[in-house]
DNA sequence: TGCCGGATCCTG
DNA sequence: AGGATCCGGCAA
């Protein structure tokens, strides 16, 4: 029996592509006062560096990006237009500026509310910029495995809203489960 | 110091 | 199709 493991900082300390496909059917956990939401992720994108033109870190180390420079099993959480948050986790080893965006969840238990999408997940979860640069192996926030073997198809395409990016706004690094129907567009 | 644009979501 | 609404990054 292997079920509810806590991720290791092991898991978050590899490559992020890997790290990204791998965290599919993981629970993330959400522990906020009373309250403990479980919710089995769905949908991701990997950031795979300072050379990914779409990634926060390709603009340096700067008080913003700090946190995605730092150590593997880290929440890089930050406010986007400035309304919603987005939730990472820090991949790879220190200095790299690698992270996985979390865009959906299946809801399992304690949710209440929409997760279908990174802005909509935070709300529901409750997370903002108060948990950036929080542990992941901490009491708070954190992935278990669940013990899933997962079954469902994994689709790999281009990440949402980078544009920007140039030749990395095609690349294949957004991953989601092509039947489950949490997943924020398809 | 000011300006521009954003890893989003909702409404019309 | 456009607005909300704040902040980081960069130019000046």
């Amino acid at each position: 029996m292997t079920a509810n493991l806590k991720l290791p900082r092991s898991f978050y300390d590899r490559d992020t592509e890997t790290v990204a496909r791998d965290l599919l059917g993981k629970h993330l956990v959400r522990v906020d006062g009373a309250r403990r939401m479980r919710g089995r992720i769905v949908e991701v994108e990997a950031y795979v560096g300072a050379h990914d033109l779409a990634a926060h870190s390709s603009k340096g180390v700067t008080p913003r990006t700090r946190v995605m420079y730092g150590p593997p099993g880290h929440a890089y959480v930050y406010l986007i237009y400035g309304i919603h948050h987005c939730l990472n986790v820090v991949t790879e080893a220190e200095g790299n500026g690698a992270a996985v965006l979390i865009r959906a969840l299946e809801p399992v238990t304690g949710i209440g509310g929409n997760t279908r999408g990174p802005g909509l997940l935070c709300r529901a979860l409750g997370i903002d910029r108060r948990l950036n640069g929080e542990d992941l192996l901490g009491n708070e926030l954190f992935i278990e495995d669940a013990g899933e073997e997962l079954r469902d198809r994994v689709v790999a395409a281009p990440r949402v809203g980078v544009a920007y990016a140039g030749d990395w706004a095609g690349m294949p690094l957004r991953f989601y489960l092509q039947e489950n129907g949490w997943v924020s567009r398809k």
